[in-house]
Parts: C-alpha cells; structure tokens; sequence
DNA sequence: AATTAACTCTATGTATTTGGTAGAATTAAT
DNA sequence: ATTAATTCTACCAAATACATAGAGTTAATT
C-alpha cells in the first residue's frame, strides 16, 4: 500500500496539474478540495518543492504551482520521493539498493531473480502515467 | 516494500518445495538454511499452515512439509496473507476493499482509475510467479 | 513410564514509521 | 503597518514491524 502523505501528493499534483500555467493555487485551496489535512499538506507541498515538482511565491498572495508540464511529471518519480523504492525487495532496487540482511548468496538468489521482474514492470507502468493522464 | 515476515515465508516456501514430497522438514533447519530468527519462524510457519500452505507433524520427529504442489502456489496468494492487499490504494483492491477516507466521488476518481490499472498488471504478475518458477 | 524434541499458542517488548499538530519565522503585496 | 501567504523545525500519538519469551501440547524413542 501507498502511504497517504504519497496518495495526497499526488492529488496535490493532480489539483497543480489541473491549474497549469495559470498562476499559483493557496494551500488552502488544494486542501480544501483534495479533503487534506491543511498543515500536513504543507509539508507534502514542501517535499514537492524540494524535489522540483512544483515552485512557490511566498508572502500576501503567494502560493504553489507546477514548474514542469503535467506530461513531463510520472508516477514512479513522484512515488519513489514519498514512499521510496518501487521494489519489492532493496536488493532489486536501482534508486535504492540495499543488501538483504538475511541474504548469503545474491547472485544465485532466486527471490532477487523473481522480484527484479516484477520491479521492472511495476517501474515500467508507472512511468508511463504522468499527470497528463490524470487530468484527462 | 514488502516486509521481512513476508520474505521469510516466501524462504520458508522456496525451502518446502524444494524437499516437497520427502518428508518434512524441522523449523530450526529451515531458520538456519534461510538466516531467519527461529522464533520468528514459527509464527510464520504457523501461519502459513492456518492458510493452508503447510501441514505439520507434532511432537518428537514433527516439523512442516508443503501441502500443495510448488507449481500451485503462487506469489500473489502469499503475499496478501502476510502483507495484505497487493493494490497500492484500498479503493482499487479487490480482496481487501475499503473507501478512501478523504474520497469524495471514487466514481469519477483518477487516482481509482489509473492505480486500478497498476493493481491488476501487479496481480497477473504475481499469479504468474508460482514456487516451481522459484527452485528452477 | 520417562524423556526428549518437536510444534502450538499467547503475551510481551522495542524501534520505526505513519499521520498529523504546533508555532515561530520569513516574505511580500496591499 | 498590516495581512496573508510560505518556510522550517520540533514534537506527539498511534500503528506497524520485527521480533523474543515462555508455558503448553504432542508423539516417537528409550
């Protein structure tokens, strides 16, 4: 499962990808209509800002955009800031290999063996939805 | 990410099938050969035998033997005893559905209708990934 | 019959993650 | 100067993950 801070940061994006290229969104505004808490989504849009996603004005009338166009934004990239690897196990992971604890033999391992093909469609899928797709 | 206790149980597979139709085996050998804490193995294997992957022996001698045939369990039916539902938002599950708490119309929802889309690529995947894929 | 060595079951414990709140500081248009 | 927005850091409670502990049950062997 995904966490909700990625589920709201994607209908953060979704709200931002709706509202492209036609001026910032308040906080408020985004929270109000993707029923987030406000608070915590500030943090999110933060993480979003921070990862390039989107941009802000700060002070009186300030507010978040997109930076990049919805087309240009995929699933995997917004997933794997919030939740992390796409894999199912660190060993398959590209963006965030770790060695099995329990591991003895990676290179004969058949979970890593099976676990990297489903990694690799999951990552496939989910870089073929972008926020375009969303949106429309 | 899926969790240890789910990829202990999917060692702890991989070691039944491959002594399928011998015997059975004891917990400590199977702790051992997969590097899993045997405490913790029990329970597991307590598990898998309540979801009826196993059958155990009792007593002096006992231990766990594979009740189906490797080739008819697959990684989807494991993976939702230990980790629950394979879908990434609850909305989109079929064996474990539950509302969304901040949706207000999953009918007309993007977030259902694009993981939807990923839940099933993940479910076809995993069905098709049985324990005879595992030891070959 | 006693011993031994296995599974069974329930309770407990600790560390991490998740989901969120609080509040002060900063910024900039009005 | 005021107002209304973002920024940043700290904190907190509940849930989950990852075990460990120990008593009880079972059945082959001696």
């Amino acid at each position: 499962m995904m966490s909700k801070k990625c589920k709201y940061a994607i209908k953060a994006l979704i709200c931002l990808s709706e509202n492209y290229q036609q001026g910032n969104m308040f906080t408020a505004d985004i929270a109000k209509k993707g029923n987030i808490p406000k608070k915590f989504l500030e943090q999110i849009l933060l993480d979003l800002k921070h990862a390039g996603f989107v941009g802000s004005h700060q002070g009186y009338r300030g507010g978040y955009y997109l930076i990049k166009a919805p087309k240009e934004i995929n699933l995997a990239e917004v997933y794997r800031v919030f939740d992390g690897a796409i894999a199912l196990v660190p060993c398959v992971s590209v963006n965030y290999y770790e060695k099995c604890e329990d591991c003895t033999d990676e290179v004969s391992c058949a979970i890593k063996r099976e676990f990297a093909k489903i990694k690799e469609q999951s990552r496939l899928i989910m870089k073929e939805i972008n926020f375009k797709t969303f949106i429309e």
